[in-house]
DNA sequence: TTGTAGGCGTTATCAA
DNA sequence: TTGATAACGCCTACAA
């Protein structure tokens, strides 16, 4: 079923077809009637590949994220997916995992599709090594690239970020002004966002004119139980009445290591996580948390996808305008979450 | 960047090209040399499109999911995709949402990127009134569709479920082997899957001799708080001391719930969940959770659908062999997970 | 308003 | 082992 035998059986040209088909104007009310009675009386669908190949894009969009599994990133697609679509364009998803190699390869396969771009979400793409990150700048001279929630430097390369540095740095601060004396901070990666909010971690316990031993950094695995026993070691070395975590997962195995110490929280230990996830509320009490605005993240990342895509959606006039620049860096601000396993005095500025 | 720049950098026609790019087998290693050697000069990837209109196939399979941010769906998609690209096909994801207009919208869009096959991942794509399930029926003749975790019979269409019926049937009887009296049943939605494990409960009542005052069911909206406060009308109305939820979200707020009215779990309260995803080991104490094998039913699924692609995989000689029939029903037993919010007797046969 | 014909980048079929 | 050349299904000038 293709659009010659649509345009056999309407009696009409497959010129006619493709325009009833493309909602151009220039057809007679009488052979868009039949021609659109006969599509429907077939229930024949356009090849999608034929299309792109005849105008050179299928309004498609590239996702990649290494793990489609992790709450903040399984938000992240939905938002990005169903925001894409309202816009009229298609996604076709890859989770690469975290082998730099396979996310080489999934970025070629995305090129290999003719995306219009390229969406990266979540922090795990900007490697360490800026020569690890080259195949992104190169491949962003073919379409656009969007980081969400990691930047890289580079023509075509457009990121959006959450002041992760910033919210870190303040709840050092928060914690401090409430009581808190002897600090622990628990990440678990060095991704873009990562070292950002070990940034704000130093910077905040610098300001608040913390020792190194009262502001201790540890590093532990993404699991409840290993971050729990990762604190119990810790603990045992040295007390500390407050837990900072770069994740609500490391937020969920401190409330359970105060648990497992019969440490009442907040009064002995207060715990700040990111991210204001599921997991923030589920626990007892629930974690205050920072709310990285993943949502306005990806809707941000999108508007200005379509900036880039189509710079002058309504200038069909001969208007002479400047093709506005869009920013290659865009930051929004953090929200702190205070729930129940903090007792700030009050809000800070 | 085309096959016939690269034949022409080469010095060998395009058809030289292309066998190199697909690795036959009758090219000399010298031309092969040629052109691999100009293909990474150039950084020639081979356009999709293209080639799928030329062999009628793009090796993609659609995923449709109601809502990739839900935990179990989201790891639906992990598994899903990540084997499915090892398999060498690519995924195009569509999170449909619960309208049943959009997901006959997102079926036909998938449907027109020709797609070899589509997944429907989650039972929500079962709906009540069998007409509606009409366009799934009518499109399984174009390509297979694969459902995970639901089932519709008709032509063309495998599913893949987990006895989330039995599984329910034996959480009652435990718990009430167990010394429970009088339970209720958290439920959200009527989808296929709830549908069963309503089945279930029933069923497992009425072999434990409860009655209906004593086996109660009621309808919850999937959020924690709006569960717990739920339960607390009901509890107000008449005690009891078991409750059956039909995903871990439910558990949770039963957790809440039973907090808040200050009863203990598992000795007041006892708590059994679906689908042991990372909320039930979040909590304190840990849920008691249904483990649906999520990631056992992704890959049957999958491996299903290579076997229905390729029919006979390596059936090169001239071998006459029946191709395999594959069932279109497919049945994996659940496996209940116990944890700290119940206090089973002892394993039932 | 309609139709014709060339092009998009591959694959696959034949000859050579 | 190679190289023309015809599909593949659609879009889009250009002509009628």
């Amino acid at each position: 079923m293709n659009i010659y035998d649509i345009s056999k059986a309407a009696g009409v040209s497959i010129a006619s077809v493709s325009r009833v088909i493309n909602g151009a104007d220039n057809v007679s009310e009488k052979t868009r009637e039949k021609v659109l009675k006969v599509i429907d009386q077939y229930g024949y669908t356009p090849n999608a590949y034929a299309r792109g190949l005849g105008r050179g894009s299928m309004r498609t969009i590239g996702i990649m994220c290494s793990d489609s599994s992790d709450i903040y990133l399984a938000n992240a697609i939905h938002y990005l997916e169903t925001g894409l679509r309202e816009h009229g364009y298609n996604s076709i998803l890859c989770c690469t995992g975290y082998d730099l190699e396979d996310k080489k390869r999934s970025f070629e396969l995305l090129k290999s599709r003719q995306v219009d771009a390229i969406i990266m979400a979540g922090s795990k793409y900007v490697e360490l090594n800026p020569w690890d990150n080259q195949y992104i700048i190169e491949g962003a001279k073919e379409h656009p690239v969007m980081m969400v929630n990691g930047a890289i430097e580079g023509e075509n390369i457009y990121s959006v970020i959450c002041d992760d540095r910033g919210a870190m740095e303040e709840s050092v601060k928060r914690l401090v002004d409430s009581g808190a004396k002897k600090l622990i901070y628990v990440y678990s990666s060095r991704s873009y966002s990562g070292i950002r909010k070990l940034e704000g971690f130093t910077a905040g316990a610098k300001e608040t004119g913390l020792s190194e031993e009262d502001a201790r950094i540890v590093q532990g695995k993404k699991d409840f139980h290993e971050i729990a026993s990762l604190l119990r070691r810790e603990f045992k070395k040295a007390p500390f009445d407050a837990v900072l975590c770069s994740s609500d997962t490391s937020g969920v195995g401190a409330l359970k290591f105060a648990l497992s110490e019969h440490l009442s929280v907040p009064e002995d230990l207060q715990i700040v996580s990111f991210n204001n996830s599921v997991l923030s509320t589920a626990t007892n009490p629930e974690l205050t948390s920072v709310d990285s605005r993943l949502e306005d993240l990806c809707t941000k990342t999108i508007s200005l996808l379509m900036d880039i895509l189509s710079p002058n959606p309504d200038d069909d006039q001969d208007t002479i305008r400047a093709i506005p620049k869009v920013p290659s860096k865009n930051v929004l601000e953090a929200k702190i979450v205070e729930r129940g396993t903090t007792r700030f005095i009050r809000k800070r500025n």
